[in-house]
DNA sequence: TCTGGGGTCCTAGGACCC
DNA sequence: TCTGGGGTCCTAGGACCC
């Protein structure tokens, strides 16, 4: 079956106001009131990341400051999140939609796209929304709203038109009179600096985009001025992507610490505990990495990354948290830190047939270790590439006699690919 | 007392290879 | 001796989304 062919029809499930939603099905004494989940209600520096709609009513808004809600709002009721319980109704929720097709890609917790073009639906795409959002509300008493249209743009945009419980269809010929009088800042894809980019080309409507000179976009948005034209006219060809849910790139944790931070002791600390975090996310998930970045935001909201790639797979918090707080300690020039992060990049399945290895641990590998002692200061001399190919560690004379020492572990590691 | 934490994708320059 | 163009990998930073 070609996923790309025209004529597809496709849905957007967007669930209303998700964590606040799974809390009022979780205990009904709050439905019908204000609530809103925040990360740490107690913390300084909290938001709002989730809130009902009987919140919003009251001026309640998602990323609103915890102390500013409060203040518009006293009678809000906080919640803490509870991870495990959203985790649990998303599953719910997509098994519902598996149970119709197998072409079914979340996207995040509380959205995903279906491709319904071969489900028979007896011609009637709304009456089978319709029923698809009863039985959400029925089996899991949570409330969504449906996008109906040939394209994954499309439908994304019409599931927004209307919430709670909407269901939109967006044909591709009503976009010009639906899409094309609205701000660019309601296009899915565009923000705040994008916005004004186009602004002071003129450019203020959707229409606006569809009329331009799409060499112009290009030139000064790149990939995505291109496919903002595309998409201003209706045109996206992407594929509902089941797989894609699978395709983790990275794995990461970051904190906002509860104060501006200059201790070095405490700020190892903490690169320990997101290191450990990270380790123990990846396990679960069976991945190992290549590099590893950390995040550093310093009081006045600038932001840092300090990036490495290894030659060993990184899994193990020791490893980690070794190159995490190496990282921070060449970069950091002794500004107050507001936030901290941690992430593993390029991770892949980590497999049971490899032998685990770690550059730090040569005890472990007293083997291993004049290799890896050797790994590292070349690495640490040339940079990473010298070390990729045993033909590159021969052209330096005087690491010759090494080389077929080093061999194994050299196509072991270009076997990795 | 402004501004969390999890991600993905894109760009751009330098190093290096063919 | 000088000069290419295409492509990949790496790092840093930015934009955006939920």
């Amino acid at each position: 079956m070609d996923l790309t062919k025209q004529n597809r029809i496709i849905f957007h499930l967007d669930m209303n106001s998700f964590y606040a939603s799974v809390e009022q099905a979780h205990d009904p004494s709050l439905k019908g009131k204000a609530i809103a989940v925040a990360g740490n209600p107690k913390e300084r520096r909290g938001i709002l990341v989730t809130c009902s709609y009987e919140a919003r009513a009251k001026g309640i808004y998602t990323t609103m400051s915890v102390w500013e809600a409060k203040r518009k709002c006293p009678e809000l009721i906080l919640l803490p999140p509870n991870f495990e319980r959203y985790r649990a109704a998303s599953k719910a929720m997509f098994d519902i939609l598996r149970s119709y097709t197998q072409l079914v890609e979340p996207v995040s917790i509380d959205e995903g796209y279906m491709d319904v073009s071969d489900v028979d639906m007896d011609g009637d795409a709304v009456a089978f929304a319709k029923s698809i959002q009863q039985r959400i509300i029925r089996e899991l008493d949570l409330p969504c709203s449906i996008g109906i249209a040939p394209n994954k743009f499309l439908a994304k945009t019409a599931s927004n038109m209307k919430k709670p419980m909407g269901i939109t269809v967006l044909r591709k010929r009503e976009v010009p009179h639906k899409l094309w009088p609205l701000p660019v800042i309601e296009m899915h894809g565009v923000g705040e600096s994008t916005s004004n980019k186009l602004e002071s080309l003129g450019i203020k409507t959707i229409g606006q985009i569809a009329n331009a000179n799409p060499d112009l976009l290009k030139s000064k948005l790149g990939k995505s001025g291109t496919r903002l034209h595309n998409r201003s006219h209706g045109i996206d060809n992407r594929a509902v992507d089941p797989e894609s849910i699978f395709e983790t790139k990275s794995v990461g944790n970051s904190t906002t610490l509860p104060y501006d931070e200059t201790n070095i002791d405490e700020l190892r600390k903490v690169l320990r505990k997101l290191s450990s975090k990270v380790a123990s996310r990846l396990d679960s998930k069976n991945l190992a990495g290549r590099s590893i970045t950390i995040h550093i935001r310093d009081a006045n909201w600038k932001n840092k990354t300090r990036s490495k790639t290894v030659i060993n797979r990184l899994f193990k918090e020791e490893d980690i948290s070794q190159l995490s707080i190496q990282l921070f300690e060449s970069s950091w020039e002794d500004e107050p830190i507001r936030l901290l992060g941690v992430t593993v990049n390029n991770v892949f399945d980590k497999g049971e047939s490899m032998e685990q290895l770690s550059i730090f641990n040569f005890e472990e590998h007293a083997k291993e270790e004049p290799i890896l002692r050797l790994v590292e200061q070349l690495q640490d001399k040339f940079g990473k590439t010298i070390i990729k190919r045993g033909m590159k560690i021969k052209k330096n004379p005087s690491l010759e006699s090494k080389t077929s020492f080093s061999k194994d572990f050299l196509d072991d590691h270009d076997n990795r690919k």
